[in-house]
DNA sequence: GTGAAAGCGCTAACAG
DNA sequence: CTGTTAGCGCTTTCAC
């Protein structure tokens, strides 16, 4: 029932959300002069943007994006899935990728999908149908129902989390089994013989942990241990998995983590039962958790670049948007390191 | 460049997303029909349902969810702001508030506002303007125009985190003074006398920390170091708030700390420094992080179900937007309590 | 620099 | 149970 019933009081304080032909009745204009102060300042006189905005602000009008969307076809939206926040990486990534994004006139909607694929296709319908302007996702291993729905979207499309021989779109991802290999090096390189994983059940952090196995295994180590845990990591399950794995740790063990959440554990667990850090066991975490840099002893992390991952991300998804040059495939593999700390 | 270049081919694969009359077409019924297949499937015949959903499949459509908006005036959206969702109240909270909500065919849509006031208000204009059909928003603490703007978008608001003696309108949320006199009450029941406190530079935080320095000075105690760090919180801030604060620990004191963060860094500097936890030094901290559970030894902590809090959010939320019953003021006080573990 | 007309894709309201 | 008509609030396009 808009404009019905109470006559008009001395203020103007409407009921029904202001429109902009309200606006543009106030301002003494059309609605279309409106909409152009709002969208292109600089294509309006001074003198009619100043009574333009006296009116919005008079009226406190918020345009309605939704209708500027249908018309415009530009929802000035886009949306972000992730499984979790909770890990540094994807904290930083959604953090610099929404901060640029916002500069250039977009919002970001977040969603997280969890760690479970159950009804990811659900989610994603309910996102596409908002019509966002481009989509970043984590994860390049969909459903090859999802991966239609994206294609169909036909939106600038962001991979994010995973390389993969065949990304959707744009990809910002690094390579898991390189993880892998490098922290077996690495303990390799430090005369390590024997070895041990802990990983959350989550394809990737298989990924990290098994090529860690396999490289040790083909330089000659010994894998005495491999756990595996349900995602999402928490400190108790690393607290566990060691506990049951602490038979197989008579000798001086190196082992790789999935998560710094599953390595503090294992290292707080250790410590509990006397096990030395470092000295009979090694332990390297990923992800870089604030946890791992202020803990006693500081653990030994693999740190990935998330900020400038989201940086790079936003970049590939603006530079798309506003259209300069030809469609370019973008592919971009996020650095990693090595933080070596006490606990190893 | 939309709809550029490359002839048809075999098979139907369109280029421009698909809509309504798309499908009614190739099911050969109206429009109109296509939308209760969607919307109230219970009002289409069994054949004609089965005919539409087969189309609807062929060409991959996946309704506009911006035009059935802006024609329903409902956008099946609702929108959900807080600082942070790093906090295992937040988390708890959207999480469950997501569930129960997208269960009820609403989809959230998140913005982490983070500790900053800056530019709330412009967060808020991006969000309202989508038309959201509730708001659920972190704190009660808003400027008067993020308070107009709200209040003029004529939709359920529910606070969460503060109780306020001025709610917008729903609110779901606890006394953060409460909590400090509680946390207060527990020590001198212990027989403390000595007190100190570490807090971030959040308004809540300072709340439960000061009135907890109050009420221990009340009853006769000394407070011997009121630290205050930048929020959010960190556990390196714990840190080095400990060791800055160590020359007037000469004797057993009671410590609580506005983040289990804090708390643990003040716990794993206190240690170090050779300390001893809890004989020395009794620490307390708020959240009940995982952390607080899972590391050695586990951590005294204030416990807020903010899991409850969500459920009750959502269904504050959904009574309203489901229009069962007049205009119910809600109030709802999140319970809490102190989980007493080793630290204390 | 400003305005008028048309329509974005869908659903409310009313027929049949 | 199904179809028709009108219009949500804005922006595009074209005119002046």
């Amino acid at each position: 029932m808009p404009s019905g019933g109470s006559g008009p009081t001395s203020i103007e304080r409407p009921r029904a959300p202001v429109k902009i032909t309200d606006v543009a009745t106030l301002a003494g204009v059309a609605p279309m002069t409106v909409s152009r102060v709002i969208n292109t300042p600089d294509r309006v006189s001074p003198a009619t943007s100043a009574k333009v905005q006296a009116a919005i602000d008079a009226l406190g009008y918020v345009p309605n994006l939704i209708a500027g969307g249908l018309s415009s076809r530009r929802s000035r939206m886009v949306a972000a899935v992730v499984p979790t926040i909770a890990h540094p990486m994807f904290a930083g990534v959604i953090q610099t990728f929404s901060d640029a994004l916002r500069l250039a006139g977009y919002e970001v909607m977040l969603s997280l999908s969890g760690y479970g694929e159950n009804d990811k296709e659900a989610l994603l319908r309910a996102l596409l149908g908002r019509r966002p302007d481009a989509l970043l996702i984590a994860g390049a291993a969909h459903t090859p129902g999802a991966i239609q729905m994206i294609t169909e979207a036909h939106i600038p499309v962001v991979e994010i989390w995973d390389v993969s021989s065949h990304p959707i779109d744009m990809l910002v991802g690094f390579d898991h089994e390189d993880v892998g290999r490098e922290v077996a090096q690495f303990f390799l390189n430090k005369g390590h013989t024997r070895f041990a994983t802990i990983s959350a059940s989550d394809p990737r952090a298989v990924q990290r942990t098994q090529t860690f196995a396999t490289c040790a295994r083909q330089a000659g180590g010994m894998v005495v241990g491999e756990a595996i845990v349900k995602a999402p990591s928490t400190i108790m399950a690393g607290r566990t998995a060691l506990a049951s794995m602490l038979p197989d740790l008579t000798e001086r063990t190196a082992m790789f983590c999935s998560s710094d959440l599953l390595a503090f554990g294992a290292i707080t667990e250790a410590r509990k039962r006397g096990l030395a850090v470092p000295e009979r066991l090694s332990v390297c975490g990923f992800g870089n958790f604030e946890l791992s840099a202020a803990s006693e002893p500081p653990a030994t992390t693999v740190s990935v670049e998330g900020a400038e991952a989201g940086q790079i991300a936003a970049g590939f998804v603006l530079q798309r948007l506003t259209g300069n040059g030809p469609r370019q495939e973008g592919q971009w593999h996020v650095p990693f390191h090595i933080l070596e700390r006490a606990t190893t």
